[in-house]
RNA sequence: GGGCGCAUAGCUCAGUUGGCUAGAGCGCUUCCCUUACAAGGAAGAUGUCGGGGGUUCGAGUCCCUCUGCGCCCACCA
């Protein structure tokens, strides 16, 4: 017997469910399903960073509806979370939280407490602790922000199996990290060089193609006189890094440039520095660019390494990691006009140049001023250099043309959801210049786990890296101590030395499938869950994050790591803007929770279609709620009715044509979900639902409260049977709600419930169509005449068109389920379309 | 420069093998306290489906082209 409640609400479903579902265990992975019997997700660990919003709020609800359609269709779900934790943005919210910053130079020290926990004045300047005191805080930062993401995520209702909870920096994830590369590194997919690197002068580190971006910049072309050693005169060349002039090692010209064919092979002396250097012909210098004829230098940007390489010109760099200007000459450079600059910024060493080079006579004209792309690391501020630095890479097609093309063939083997998003795969994987740059100049991250004999001289030989064994793992070198050495050996000539940098950030979460799976820890899991059925992430970080995870899938298995990739959209401000803090237009998911209920904000998020961008809108909460709030309602209104009895069965033809309806919805909504189209399914389910409320029930209504005319506990089951299967396919998006209203007649979760499958009654669902004709005429009526729709009907007419079955049958069903109306007659005729004349009952008042 | 996407009512968007008179919600107008729901309900108005051309009995839907917007990628002095 159903319970339901007089006032149904929505207020705190949320907890009262969340609460039940935890004691019940419905969202537990069952482990002892085969492979085929699991739906596995990847679930994007999220940046632990800060403040969760909506963009979170919106992407995780659609990866929630699947797996909880999931889960309804029979599936055990693989439904872990994981906190992205390590890597630089946890690093800068430690030092703008504690105001400390690290320096591994400092000793260690016990029970340190940081000066402020959370926002320091604005004049502090940050104090230096080392390496070991800075992780700590790092992992106390992390413990409180990943408090809140759970609270956060819970209220939002996703289905997770927190049991299964991961973090890219704990212990699991370090030694997946860890294994995963020393096997790239065994089968020689991983490899240490000494390279031109892209660096951020300010965080120091290096920067991968990834991570770099371009922004427009002012800057300057400078005209410069270069003095040909034949005593013919100067060749002059526009540049917009004058700075750089003591780094220059070449000229180069197109090989097709008539200009410059007899100076090919000459040699010219820079200005300033008297360095001479040769004239040379490369295809990707562009004639119609400046003078056509460009300096090279070790490095002014990634053109310069390409000729640096393919021209195999000597290094001159002059740029230190720290971004200013070594304080030593290169080789052959004058002594005197370089000591000018030496130790200045960048920045500064420019104007110095263009001073001396102006005093000298060597700068033609004045600078001309250019926006021109600069590039940047992403998160970085200042523009990038180009360094010489040992860095570690993980092959990745960008050098292997081979390589290239079996990850592009893996490309082909995903499923895309929306399946344009392959594109952009694609495009990237086609547009590598380099290997994958997997090494960070930075602390809290994955160590390499990797030492270094150290030679009589004190110097570590990289070619002989020391590698512990995988049972040993995760280890530190800068602590553990590789076999066959001891502590005191550390940095000691004939001793060891630890790697200093961390694994990229990428590098680890392109292992989440196997630090979710529990990879070699626990193969029988392991086996149940890999290859995983789908990766729900943003677009943005197809080339990261999605890329990545290829990479490491194909080189460790020879596979892609999930069948489907579903890709979401962005949030956008209502009018298109970006939401911002300094505008204070910005919304906390909480604040939406508690003023619309879960399910709405849900509603929102499920309404748009996967991968579109989408506006932030309040509306279509309201609407959500609306929905949520009718789906209790309607349920309560069917209760309500009363049992039908138990060998009654759906044997009206307009309420087996309801049926049918909602068969043709049933597998709409499948076929949408099943394909990850929640938006489909809500719009289909949705769609019937109203419908089902506004016209069906207010059609049958009278039948189904009396017994009078007939037909009642066909209604009644028919009632019944549709509001079950209703909210069975609003479970997955609505799961509050649905669960509420459920529960007043069930014992268990609608969200373990099966999904619901076609009832196949046979009926005929064109026969509601005339019928509702007539009702929508009636209401029409007594609208204009501006009197109640409760008010009765004296006379009704229905002349149906060609008196054709189903219009026979409308003007019998409607005078029997409309119960206001006390005559009916059914004129057969010939006019088009069905029409009405109501004549209603005047009204008793005065 | 290359690639991808979008353009339908004032706003946000559906419209999936081409097929009834192009739909929904919000907003707007009018009306109704009705016993599931007034944080509700009924009815109504509103469209050169971005422009042009083509295929077809028939095009919002397919093809070509143009325009505007957005995103991704790219090796430049």
């Amino acid at each position: 017997m159903a319970n339901v409640p007089d006032k149904p609400t929505l207020d705190g479903i949320e907890e009262r469910w969340s609460g039940v579902w935890d004691t019940e265990g419905i969202h537990t992975f069952d482990r002892s399903a085969t492979r085929e019997g699991v739906f596995a997700i990847d679930t994007p660990p999220p940046t632990v960073s800060g403040s969760l919003h909506m963009g979170h709020v919106f992407s995780y609800t659609h990866t929630d509806a699947i797996a909880r359609f999931q889960r309804m269709t029979g599936k055990s779900v693989f439904y872990p979370m994981g906190w992205d934790d390590n890597g630089l943005p946890t690093e800068r919210r430690v030092q703008n939280y504690f105001g400390v910053r690290c320096d591994p130079a400092q000793p260690y020290v016990e029970g340190f407490e940081p000066p402020f926990r959370g926002d320091p004045p604005k004049d502090h300047r940050s104090i230096p602790i080392s390496r070991p005191n800075f992780l700590e805080l790092c992992d106390e930062l992390v413990e409180l922000d990943e408090t809140v993401f759970e609270e956060l995520f819970r209220r939002l209702g996703l289905s997770v199996d927190w049991s299964l909870l991961y973090a890219t920096i704990d212990e699991r994830s370090r030694r997946v990290s860890q294994r995963a590369f020393l096997r790239n590194l065994s089968r020689n997919e991983a490899y240490s060089a000494e390279a031109p690197t892209l660096w951020d002068v300010d965080f120091q580190p290096a920067v991968a193609q990834a991570e770099m971006e371009d922004r427009e910049r002012p800057g300057a072309y400078h005209k410069l006189a270069f003095h040909r050693t034949d005593g013919a005169g100067d060749i002059e060349i526009d540049t917009t890094r004058p700075e750089l002039l003591a780094a220059c090692v070449a000229l180069v010209a197109h090989p097709d440039d008539e200009r410059y064919q007899p100076v090919f092979g000459t040699t010219v002396r820079t200005p300033l520095y008297g360095v001479e250097v040769p004239v040379l012909a490369h295809p990707l210098a562009q004639p119609d660019k400046g003078t056509g004829i460009a300096m090279i230098c070790t490095f002014g940007d990634l053109t310069d390494v390409i000729w640096w390489r393919e021209l195999q010109l000597p290094t001159r760099a002059i740029i230190a990691r720290n971004g200013r200007i070594i304080s030593e000459p290169p080789d052959g450079v004058d002594a005197a006009a370089f000591a000018e600059i030496a130790g200045l910024t960048v920045k500064q060493a420019q104007k110095r140049v263009v001073e001396m080079l102006a005093e000298s006579g060597e700068m033609i004209g004045e600078a001309r001023p250019i926006q021109h792309p600069v590039k940047f690391y992403e998160r970085g501020e200042r523009p990038l250099e180009i360094v010489t630095s040992r860095q570690w890479y993980i092959r990745n097609g960008g050098r292997d043309t081979d390589l290239r093309a079996a990850l592009v063939a893996r490309g082909h083997e995903l499923t895309w959801h929306p399946t344009h998003m392959r594109h952009r795969y694609e495009n990237w994987v086609e547009g590598l210049n380099g290997d994958w740059l997997v090494s960070r100049q930075r602390f809290f991250g994955v160590p390499f786990p990797i030492w270094y004999p150290v030679d009589a001289d004190g110097e570590p030989d990289h070619d002989r890296p020391i590698l512990p064994n995988e049972a040993d793992l995760p280890i530190d070198p800068s602590t553990d101590v590789p076999a066959g050495y001891t502590s005191d050996q550390r940095d000691q000539p004939g001793g060891f030395t630890g790697d200093p940098d961390v694994l990229d950030t990428w590098a680890t979460s392109s292992l989440s499938p196997h630090i979710a799976g529990r990879w070699e820890d626990d193969p029988d899991l392991f086996s149940r869950v890999f290859p995983m059925d789908m990766r729900p992430q943003g677009h943005d970080i197809i080339r990261t994050w999605l890329f990545a995870s290829m990479v490491r899938s194909h080189h460790e298995h020879g596979c892609v790591p999930w069948g489907n990739a579903s890709l979401s959209g962005w949030i956008l401000d209502p009018d298109r803007k970006k939401m911002s803090k300094s505008k204070g237009n910005v919304v906390t998911p909480m604040g939406l929770f508690e003023t619309y209920g879960t399910d709405a904000v849900r509603y929102w998020a499920a309404s748009a279609r996967p991968g579109v961008d989408t506006a932030f809108s309040e509306d279509q909460m309201k609407v959500g709620r609306k929905l949520a709030n009718k789906i209790l309602n309607i349920t309560r209104f069917v209760h309500g009715l009363g049992e039908p009895a138990a060998e009654a069965s759906v044997n009206e033809p307009i309420d087996q044509a309801m049926l049918a309806r909602l068969d043709q919805v049933i597998h709409d909504a499948t076929d949408g979900f099943a394909n990850f189209d929640y938006a489909r399914a809500l719009e289909r389910t949705e769609s019937f639902f109203w419908w089902f409320c506004d016209d069906y029930v207010e059609l049958v209504k009278s039948r189904a409260y009396s017994a009078a005319s007939g037909g009642q506990d066909s209604a009644r089951l028919a009632l019944g049977t549709a509001v079950n299967v209703l909210h069975r396919l609003f479970a997955p998006l609505l799961p509050f709600a649905t669960e509420e209203a459920w529960r007043w007649d069930h014992e268990t979760s609608v969200h373990i419930a099966p999904w619901p499958s076609q009832q196949s009654l046979g009926g005929n669902a064109d026969l509601l169509d005339p019928v509702l004709d007539v009702l929508a005429q009636v209401r029409r009526a007594k609208t204009e005449a501006k009197v109640s729709q409760r008010a009765e009907v004296a006379t009704l007419e229905i002349r149906v068109s060609s008196a054709t079955a189903p219009a026979e049958e409308a003007g019998l069903a409607a005078r029997r389920e409309a119960g206001s109306i006390r005559e009916v007659t059914v004129v057969p005729g010939d006019a088009e379309s069905l029409s009405c004349t109501v004549e209603l009952v005047p009204s008793d008042s005065d």
